[in-house]
Parts: structure tokens; C-alpha cells; sequence
DNA sequence: ATTAGGG
DNA sequence: CCCTAAT
């Protein structure tokens, strides 16, 4: 079944994507009360709801067991849910006296759960008492709601994140539980956003019944956003959705590179507003993907997102030959040529086949500290050649060695499509700012929006110029391996190198300021690993030997006050890991060897501090 | 801001 | 290193 149509309701403001039946999960258990007890609650009831919702789709599917979570469950600490987050509900279950979800959010994902229950929730968060649950929907005016759309809407966690489709269900079947109770039909809602301001105001109902393609969601923060999109905008979500996961890997590539080396990390959404981050992970799971995917527009069609779309989507822009723009080879390399154009027509038009082959990265400086490692190395490029491609770039045309000027001139008037061999044809590079990479600790991040189809005189052939695959290694952590010239002179004079990729086809650099669209999606980096040296551990010792344990912030002043980049949470973990690496085999030690008397020195150091505090304790109890 | 711990 | 509850 293929939606024709697509229904959406919901409270504006927060975003709950359903997701019934993720494929894992990994749970915290929440309880309702909690120093941020108002947002989370917030969540809770949005999650509640939905699950509400699930729990009759899984009542007529007599799936029950397979969400119900076992009675010995118990509740405890923790509180995961944070208010600007977007939450996935996995799994849930309902018993006469409790409540579970399992919810993850977009910045952490399958590490949430929820669990509700009249014993780990105070009293008044007990599901079916309105506190918990939104008036609207304990209610039943969600009921109404939900009674008008005959279309149920859900998404199977497998095939969303890629292709997108989605099932349509329908249910006729009698409710149960709290929540709704004779709906004719049940949806369930991709997105049920939520306005706290106004959530004990009406629902508000949108049907796109004329619409294909549709905006999964905006931010979760952001408030009051229209789902409904002019679809030449969904159009280009493609693009950007194509865009954004290429940023979004590479990115992820840059775990040893910091921009940053205060202690401090910062991600910056798409409203400017800073908030916490996500983890660099691992791999990209399907949750992942569905989470990244949730960000951005996609197209209702079945037909999936994977890279090549990009080049599809470039071809289709080009309005030329579809099997026409061959995937143009952007390796890092010198010199650019152009393949010979075969006699191809497409309607009555000649076109003109260019192919980049490879083309030169403008000069770019990339300045890193000396103590980096090469992996870091190789990422600091990545990124800053990723940035330069991504928006970067401008384009310019040179024929026989002239730029060509006048946009508005079709090829056969300025020559090109004579140029049988296109020998004299080249393309330009520049970047459109220097300041690709900021040196550490220099300032910010430039953020830029990546991955930029240039498109050469649309109507007649089509030149798209596409980000080369760097950073589409789908493993975030595999360094990448570059080939740019990079001049591995390491007459590297102070702690600094600037490092030169020296550029060929390049003329000029050119200054040209650039409106930075802050990009839609949270960007987080992680801060750059930097492995305590011996006298590190030296120093690190010899202080918690005289201070002692738990005052990390006199060990930092101690010790380490002029190291900018060791934080008292880095002493303090730093410790940890050796008290760890104390008590493993040397066999099992990995990076710098310490000496064993070292090692021997903090079990020592750890076991007098234990006692003392042991001891310590026991006279504050007496 | 710091501390303490889990991840 | 990150994240965050609790101080």
C-alpha cells in the first residue's frame, strides 16, 4: 500500500516520532519527577500518548507479548530525557498499574527508555491521571481527532531511514485502555508535536491529502513550523538531505581534529541556539539514519536516498541526459580534462558531455598542532577540503585559458560545444573564503552547507559538479586516506605547521566574504584525544598523592594549570582509567607504556585515599 | 562550578 | 572523552 495521502495532527512544538517496533533498544528507566521534572514530563506525555496509540495497534495485531516488559520490572534513577530532543518511542507495554516506553531521542539513539510506573513516577505521574497524560488525550478529544483521518500512518523502522516509504494501515477496531476510546480508525502519526503553551487548547489537524511529499519535521525546538511545504521545496530537500549526510559523515570523521580546544564542545542547531550534542558514533545505525533522515524533507516516493541520489537528483536538475552526468571523479589530484564528447541527442538539442575527471582542491592552509596525530591530520584535510567542496567553491569556465565570463551565453556561443576535444576547457576552483579552517583554539567553525551541485547553464548539457565520496566511508572511525599533495616537510619550526595544500589549477585566491547559512542540522564536535604522556601521569600522581582524590579542581590548579586543554573532569577520568590500567595486565595496556612504578604508586595512592575516606565517613556517620 | 560515576 | 545527576 502507498499513502496517496498523508495525514498529520498534532500539537505544535515538540516532535514525537513514532517508531512501534524498533529493532533494539537499549532503556533507562525515567522517573517522572526529576530537577527538569517540567520538560520531562512534557515528553512523558507526548510519549504517552503516542503509546497510546500503539498499544490498540498492537492490541489488534496480538503482538502484546512481544512489548510487554516483565512485572519485576522496577524503576529507578536516571533521567535521559531532555527537553529539546526528539523522541523515538521503541517499544512500550501498558499493565493495569504501569506504563513502559522505551523512547530514545535523535542525539542518543536506543539508549532511552522510559518507563513509567505508579512506582518509579510519583504519585501524580501514574498513567490515567491527567498530570501525566495530556488532558486532550486522556480526554479523548485526541480521539476526535484522530476519528476524522481515516488513514493510519506508520513506518516500518526498517525501510524509513532509506527508502522512506511508508504503510498505511488501517484499523477498525474497538479501543482499549485510557486512551481513545471509539475512533473509528486509529492512526498513528509519524509526528505528533506538541505545544506546551497551548496543549490544552484544541489539536491542531492538518491534512495533506494533495500532497506527496512532505516535510518529516522541523526541529524540535522550533516552534510552530508548518508541516506543509510547496513540494518544489521538498524538492530540494533531496539535495540537502544528500548534502547533509555527506556533512554528516565526514564529520563524524573528525573525532582527532578539534576546532575547539577549551574543554567545551558545542553544537550548534539549526535556530542558532546552542544546546548539547550528540556522540560521534560508531556506525550509522537505522535508527540513526531515521534520525538524521527525520530532520530533513524527503521525498513520498519509495525510491531511497542513498548517495547516488545525489547524483540522480544532479542529473535530473541538469534537465539534460539522465545517464548522461557520469559520476565525476572529484579525487584529490592534479589537473582537471575533459572527456570527449560522444554525439548524443536528447530531443533536438546537441548536448555537450564534460567530464571532471579529477580536479585540484584550491590551495587551502590548515594549521595543526605539531603534537596531532596523523590521523588527526588526515581528518583536519578531510574536513577542510570537505568544506571547501561542500560551499566553498566557486566555479568559474576557462577556455583556452581565459575565464569565460557572461553566464547568460550558451555554450555554442562562447565556443565550448566547438571545442571537439575540449582541450582547452578547464574549470576554475576558488575558494569563495580563505578561512577554510580555523586553527585550533582560533575561533569557531565556519559552517558552512555542503555538498554543492554546481549546474553550468541549465537547458543545454549539464555539468554537475559533486562532491567527491571523501567521508562517505560509512565507518566513522576508519581514518580516510587522503592524497592531496601534501608536502610532508616537517621542517615544522615552532609547535605550529601550517601545512600547505599547494593548488595547481588555481590563480588567485580570492576573499570573497560569504553569507553562511547556519546549517540545519546540530553539529557536534568532539574533542580531540589526546593521550597523557608519562610526566602527565607524573604530575597527575604525585598531586593526587598529596591532595588526594575528589579534589580534582585543586589537581588541575596544582598541576595542570597550564594545560588548557586538561579539565579537572580529565584528571579526574584520567585517574580512573589509570587506576584501571593499574590493575590490568601489562599485556592488556595499550598506548605509552607507563613505568610499573608508577602504576604501583597509585594503587598505592588509590588505596590510602579509599581508606581515608572510608575512614572519614565513618566519623561524619558517628 | 565541581564532583562522582556510568557510558 | 562524553554525559549528567547531584551538590
Amino acid at each position: 500500500m502507498v499513502p496517496q495521502t498523508r495525514s498529520e495532527y498534532g500539537f505544535i512544538g515538540y516532535q514525537v516520532p513514532v517508531f512501534p517496533r524498533a529493532s533494539r533498544s537499549a532503556r533507562v528507566r525515567v522517573p517522572i519527577k526529576k530537577k527538569s521534572g517540567k520538560n520531562q514530563k512534557r515528553a512523558f506525555e507526548i510519549l504517552v500518548s503516542v503509546a497510546g496509540e500503539l498499544l490498540q495497534e498492537q492490541e489488534g495485531e496480538r503482538q502484546s507479548s512481544k512489548f510487554n516488559l516483565s512485572d519485576q520490572e522496577t524503576c529507578d534513577e536516571k533521567t535521559s530525557i531532555n527537553y529539546r530532543q526528539i523522541y523515538t518511542l521503541n517499544k512500550f507495554s501498558c499493565a493495569p498499574d504501569r506504563f513502559n516506553l522505551k523512547a530514545c531521542s535523535n542525539l542518543k539513539s536506543f539508549d532511552q527508555l522510559a518507563n513509567v510506573s505508579g512506582r518509579n513516577a510519583n504519585l501524580s505521574a501514574a498513567v490515567g491521571i491527567p498530570s501525566l497524560v495530556s488532558p486532550e488525550f486522556f480526554e479523548g478529544k485526541l480521539k476526535d481527532a484522530g476519528g476524522e483521518l481515516s488513514i493510519i500512518q506508520t513506518v516500518k523502522s526498517e525501510t524509513l531511514p532509506l527508502t522512506g516509504s511508508l504503510d498505511v494501515l488501517e484499523r477498525d477496531r474497538k479501543p482499549s485502555s485510557f486512551f481513545c476510546s471509539d475512533s473509528k480508525a486509529y492512526m498513528f502519526k509519524d509526528w505528533l508535536t506538541f505545544d506546551p503553551s497551548r496543549h490544552s487548547n484544541a489539536i491542531e489537524m492538518i491534512n495533506r491529502d494533495d500532497e506527496k511529499n512532505y516535510f518529516g519535521c522541523s526541529q524540535a525546538a522550533t516552534t510552530l513550523k508548518a508541516f506543509r511545504v510547496p513540494s518544489n521545496i521538498a524538492d530540494r530537500g533531496i539535495k540537502n538531505l544528500s548534502s547533509s549526510r555527506y556533512w554528516r559523515v565526514s564529520s563524524n570523521l573528525n573525532g582527532g581534529a578539534s576546532i575547539r580546544n577549551d574543554g567545551k564542545r558545542r553544537m550548534l542547531s539549526h535556530d542558532g541556539r546552542t544546546s548539547y550534542g550528540h556522540r560521534r558514533s560508531k556506525r550509522i545505525s537505522p535508527f540513526e539514519r531515521r534520525c538524521f533522515f527525520n530532520h530533513l524533507p524527503f521525498s513520498g516516493s519509495d525510491r531511497g536516498f542513498q548517495l547516488d541520489d545525489r547524483f540522480n537528483s544532479a542529473n535530473k536538475r541538469s534537465d539534460g541526459d539522465n545517464s548522461s552526468a557520469e559520476l565525476l571523479h572529484a579525487a584529490i589530484r592534479v589537473g582537471s580534462s575533459i572527456a570527449s564528447p560522444r554525439n548524443h541527442l536528447v530531443s533536438r538539442e546537441r548536448n555537450v558531455k564534460i567530464r571532471i575527471k579529477s580536479f585540484t582542491v584550491p590551495e587551502l592552509l590548515v594549521e595543526i598542532p605539531t603534537t596531532a596525530t596523523v590521523g588527526s591530520l588526515k581528518r583536519t584535510v578531510t574536513e577542510a577540503v570537505t568544506t571547501v567542496l561542500g560551499d566553498g567553491l566557486r566555479v568559474s569556465i576557462l577556455l583556452q585559458g581565459k575565464k569565460v565570463r557572461g553566464d547568460g551565453k550558451t555554450l555554442l556561443q562562447t565556443g565550448i560545444s566547438r571545442d571537439g576535444k575540449h582541450r582547452n576547457l578547464g574549470f576554475l576552483l576558488e575558494p569563495r573564503n580563505m578561512k577554510i579552517i580555523p586553527p585550533p583554539c582560533l575561533g569557531e567553525r565556519r559552517i558552512t552547507r555542503h555538498a554543492t551541485f554546481f549546474t553550468l547553464e541549465p537547458g543545454t548539457a549539464g555539468v554537475s559538479l559533486v562532491p567527491p565520496l571523501i567521508g562517505c566511508n560509512h565507518s566513522a572511525e576508519s581514518d580516510l586516506h587522503l592524497i592531496p599533495n601534501i608536502s610532508t616537510n616537517s621542517n615544522i619550526p615552532s609547535s605550529q605547521s601550517v601545512l600547505s595544500i599547494s593548488a595547481i589549477s588555481v590563480e588567485a585566491l580570492t576573499l570573497v566574504p560569504v553569507h553562511h547559512r547556519a546549517r540545519r542540522h546540530e553539529f557536534v564536535q568532539r574533542r580531540i584525544r589526546r593521550p597523557f604522556s608519562v610526566s602527565e601521569v607524573e604530575a597527575l600522581v604525585q598531586a593526587v598523592e598529596k591532595l588526594g582524590t575528589g579534589r580534582w579542581r585543586e589537581v588541575k590548579v596544582r598541576a595542570f594549570d597550564n594545560a588548557k586543554h586538561r579539565t579537572y573532569v580529565d584528571l579526574k577520568d584520567k585517574w580512573k582509567t589509570l587506576i584501571h590500567t593499574a590493575r590490568i595486565s601489562p599485556q592488556q595496556r595499550r598506548g605509552e607504556p607507563l613505568p610499573q612504578e608508577l602504576l604501583d604508586r597509585v594503587l598505592a595512592v588509590h588505596a590510602y585515599w579509599s581508606k581515608q575516606q572510608a575512614t572519614q565517613q565513618l566519623e561524619s556517620g558517628v
